[in-house]
DNA sequence: AATCTTTAGAAAAACGTTTTTCTATAGGAG
DNA sequence: CTCCTATAGAAAAACGTTTTTCTAAAGATT
């Protein structure tokens, strides 16, 4: 292995000249320019990015945390954010808040790898995670650490709009899009249209409720908040046993929108074992377009979410900000655009619309 | 931010003292010892992992390179990875093979996540990726840069053994699994047993086949390679694809055997489409254990696979490595059990066995 | 008692870069 | 023609640790 020292000598030039043409930093005249690149190709030289790192204080690492990294909503997530890295020539440092064999409240967890990965000193961080009954404070507290310890690390926050605090984000617009699907489901003609909902600390979850109750409103349909509603925590067994709640409670229920996909598969394996039938006496819409939603029987109509597309717009704003740290001024938020893919859960002959090669 | 050097001055001694104290790489007397530990909590001092890899030739990060980091399996080796990873205080650099927006060839795309990861300075690799049509040449290959580029890397590989040219591998016994599943068709009562196979180039698939053809000469039934078998990519839509030429060409086959269960699940597709009654008419068995084949509609029998053991166990093999690299004989190779699952694509009153918990 | 050995700890070197500072030389102004 | 300024490139410092080398005192050996 050579390093910088070699190439110099090979090339004749000092090594801050070699620093120089490899990184572009200063003038330095065509010969020498190339002489250094002859050197550099003669010798198979690459500069050890540690060393590089240790006065630049640049690691060319970003640091991403999930939620789930076996889920299948996630991790397409990071798939966008991770075409952008490789672009950019950044590496990724992938942190699994469930990624642990003991079970850690996931807020500890959650801290723990954020500052983790700031000791790590990775160039930015995107988080993305639904942990619910966290308050404000406590992304002001990651924002406070993120920009005091060891040295100014942007982050950005995906999933979950925390602009009003100054906080870069890219996210969804819950309260439309749960409009769209429980009025699709009113246009069904439902007429008792109950939710299943995540945890009610939670973000995304509330505006969801809130998309729900507004549309019910909107078109007049009836909505008893404690009986219609029942809350799950966005895995397939909290969605199983909430549809066991509901159609307990709204025997007559006959649409029900779920705050995501998982959920949904699981209410739906309720309604198989009850004898519901589907679409034709109950009605199903989940939330986020997962893959499994268009293979389980019968396929699911849901809210299609740009989960590739989330995580490039947040990989993006990271790097603009990486790349310029003096115009910090304001928080930026992007909103994406969702759309409502119908599937047999709601309309009995929806063409099938599954891709053979996304999976 | 204080550094080393602060610490050493509070506590009044040298930094080399602070730093044996810290790693333990010398005695030092308890009383340094304590003012030792008092200075780093006052001061709130921790080292700069960066600076630390610097002369120590360590960077505490461990690369792994996976197939598919958005799928139903990968993740879960990956996740066992992560929980001894952090058990050992080091850190994971994850690659993703389909990670890339532009498809490149899987093999020029592994080498260059590989060198990558190598240029980085990652303490160890593990690789885990089903691209086939590759030689031993191109693993002796990966192994000999592990080995001279920059620093001597230990390497571990999972899911493929490569044992014989000198690579440590945790890997299932896909000949004896496969003949288990094809084994429970032939007691289910199947006559005339089909395969839908991975890639003929790939060891797995090989493996797999091998099995099936064994089963079926062990027990006298039928078996026209032409016929009976065809390849596919271990992706659903292909085994979509596979299962209508096998239906078109051996429309009395009553038994399929999936090289995994994606491709059973696409396979499955067919024959509802078609109006075969599974488990009644056609059974249908795949590999691997995923949680989605739980969730189909006839719930997948299948070989479950022990994906966080297989995980956990390379990460251990790893660190093994890495901590004593002097003894580095003879490659280890850990091949590990597996067990058949039965859900009803075999047997129509087989109990439900999903967990409500697991996904 | 003199010499050798061990050892706790300090001092210094090293890791491989980037960045800052310094030094000539050339070009322009007075 | 002298002085000043700009600048290409060299030299040196710096980054924050770990590791190696050195030192002095204590203990063991003859």
């Amino acid at each position: 292995m050579s390093g910088i020292k070699e190439v110099a000598a090979l090339a004749g030039v000092s090594i801050s000249t070699v620093s120089n043409v490899l990184n572009g930093t200063k003038y330095v005249s065509p010969e020498l320019a190339e002489r250094v690149e002859k050197a550099v190709k003669a010798l198979n030289y690459e500069v050890n990015p540690i060393a590089a790192s240790m006065k630049s204080r640049k690691s060319g690492v970003i640091g991403v945390i999930t939620e789930d990294l076996c889920g299948v909503f996630y991790p397409y997530l990071v798939r966008g954010i991770n075409e952008v890295a490789e672009e950019k020539g950044y590496r990724l440092m992938i942190s699994d808040i469930n990624g642990k064999k003991e079970k850690i409240p996931p807020v500890e967890r959650e801290l723990e790898l954020f500052q983790r990965l700031l000791a790590s000193r990775v160039d930015g961080i995107i988080f993305t995670s639904s942990i619910s009954g966290v308050e404000n404070k406590y992304f002001l507290e990651l924002k406070r650490m993120a920009e005091n310890k060891y040295k100014k690390t942007p982050i950005v926050s995906l999933e979950r709009d925390l602009t009003m605090i100054g906080i870069d984000s890219v996210y969804f617009d819950g309260l439309v899009n749960a409009q769209t699907a429980v009025g699709h489901l009113a246009d069904c003609g439902c007429r008792k249209i109950c939710h299943i909902s995540g945890p009610p600390g939670l973000q995304i979850a509330q505006e969801r409720i809130a998309g729900y109750r507004k549309c019910l409103n909107d078109r007049g349909l009836e909505l008893d908040e404690e009986s219609m509603i029942a809350y799950g925590d966005y895995t397939h067994g909290s969605g199983y046993r909430c549809m066991e709640k509901l159609l307990d409670e709204v025997p007559d229920l006959d649409g029900v929108f779920c705050s995501n996909d998982q959920m949904a598969i699981g209410a739906l394996r309720v309604l198989k074992e009850r004898g519901k039938a589907v679409p034709e006496e109950v009605k199903l819409i989940g939330y986020d377009d997962v893959f499994v939603s268009s293979i389980v029987e019968p396929p699911l109509s849901t809210i299609h979410i740009q989960k590739n597309a989330a995580g490039r717009k947040a990989a993006e704003i990271l790097f603009d900000r990486i790349g310029h740290p003096e115009k910090r001024e304001l928080a930026v938020g992007i909103k994406l655009e969702s759309r409502l893919v119908v599937r047999r859960s709601t309309v009995a002959g929806a063409e099938e619309n599954w891709d053979l090669n996304d999976w």
